[in-house]
DNA sequence: TGCGCTATCCCACAAAAGAGGGATGCCGCC
DNA sequence: GGCGGCATCCCTCTTTTGTGGGATAGCGCA
């Protein structure tokens, strides 16, 4: 912790926009304090260590080490920090994923000044911050079993407008190997056919294009 | 014009930590002056008549009116207003309709400041202002026609998982019509199935799901 | 050790989708 | 008035997908 009484901020995105209005917010509260900025995953990793920040802001979606593995590699060196995430909703495989690897709260990039504020105090003071909303459309999904890496891989093929033919020879396994696969994504997904498999994958974040 | 030599800003977009990002860059220039905020395109709007803006800063995605109808709205009333998009990127489509609508100018969110403030002096001067990148994208995509009202609406069907005999049902044609125009949506957008053209289509932000 | 999950492969059959034609009427624009 | 684009419908044939089974092997974990 620190000496006096602020809570010391970590933020982390990368777009120079938003930090500067993340910035902005902060500046303006007397027990906050923003004490380091970083633009991308790998920079974050080495803010934490240098800065040991009380509260860290995350981006998901950043250049050279994304947000999941930041939150991963800070989580396993620091396992008391308290990291917020706060992007734009990409699905609630994403948000579970942040979760798990333990963010202690979710902010969507669209939230208001005093959402920002009060998620970063209520972090700061050991609670967690998920909307009820974002909450929701995890608990909804969670009843369905995850895809594993491999149908993800075979359902990216499709997206890329493979047949399964193509992506059997790409993949080096028989075309009957990945019609299976394919029975098990669509149900999975709960999915009518391929592209809806696809449609349903990128609402949720399992991958994108 | 205005009194003074600044030049006078209004930024709509629906994300108020964004706004004040914006917010923050533009009061550190002697030049230049925020005069007015909107949420949405309808406020956009007003206040556009209101403030009679040097440089208009719109995002394209919001609630209530989007930013190409305001853009449009505005430029409809007042043909000399200077607009910029900013917006995180959603393909060449909305882009090419954005700067048909009127905008002299084309920034990413992901932009740093200097390309921000640069951009708003460049328009207010009456020049243009869009990235290499982003019209080299719209050059790219050109050649092909873009699809009909028709033709999104049908693959808008087939990117929600309905079979094309679902589709003729719902938009009481026939099966082979809509077959049809499956035939010509996959040649327009040069995609090997219809999986591939929905995927295609949400890059270059022909429709989003 | 056995259970569950994954990945792999196989078969047969039904249902879609796609390719390759062709045809009509309408509307807007030169 | 004609030409191009659009929307509509029709036919045939091939290819691809999807359904409904079943089988084997590995791997981790209780």
């Amino acid at each position: 912790m620190n000496t006096d009484a602020s809570i010391r901020i970590l933020c982390v995105d990368d777009h120079p926009l938003l930090r500067e209005g993340i910035a902005g917010v902060i500046e303006g509260q007397d027990d906050l304090r923003l004490v380091g900025e970083a633009s991308n995953g790998r920079e974050a990793v080495d803010a934490f260590r240098r800065l040991r920040p009380d509260v860290t802001l995350m981006d998901l979606q950043m250049p050279e080490m994304d947000g999941l593995d930041a939150i991963k590699a800070i989580r396993a060196e620091f396992p008391a920090a308290r990291i917020i995430v706060l992007t734009t909703y990409g699905g609630d495989v994403p948000a579970l994923h942040a979760l798990r690897a333990g963010a202690q709260g979710y902010l969507l990039k669209s939230s208001l000044r005093k959402e920002l504020l009060d998620a970063i105090r209520a972090v700061a003071a050991g609670r967690k911050r998920i909307p009820a909303g974002i909450a929701a459309q995890i608990a909804e999904n969670a009843a369905h079993d995850a895809l594993s890496s491999r149908e993800v891989e075979i359902l990216r093929g499709v997206a890329a407008g493979s047949a399964n033919k193509v992506i059997a020879a790409t993949l080096a396994i028989s075309e009957e190997t990945v019609k299976s696969h394919m029975k098990r994504i669509l149900e999975k997904l709960d999915a009518n056919d391929r592209t809806h498999a696809v449609t349903i994958a990128l609402k949720r974040g399992i991958f994108s294009l």
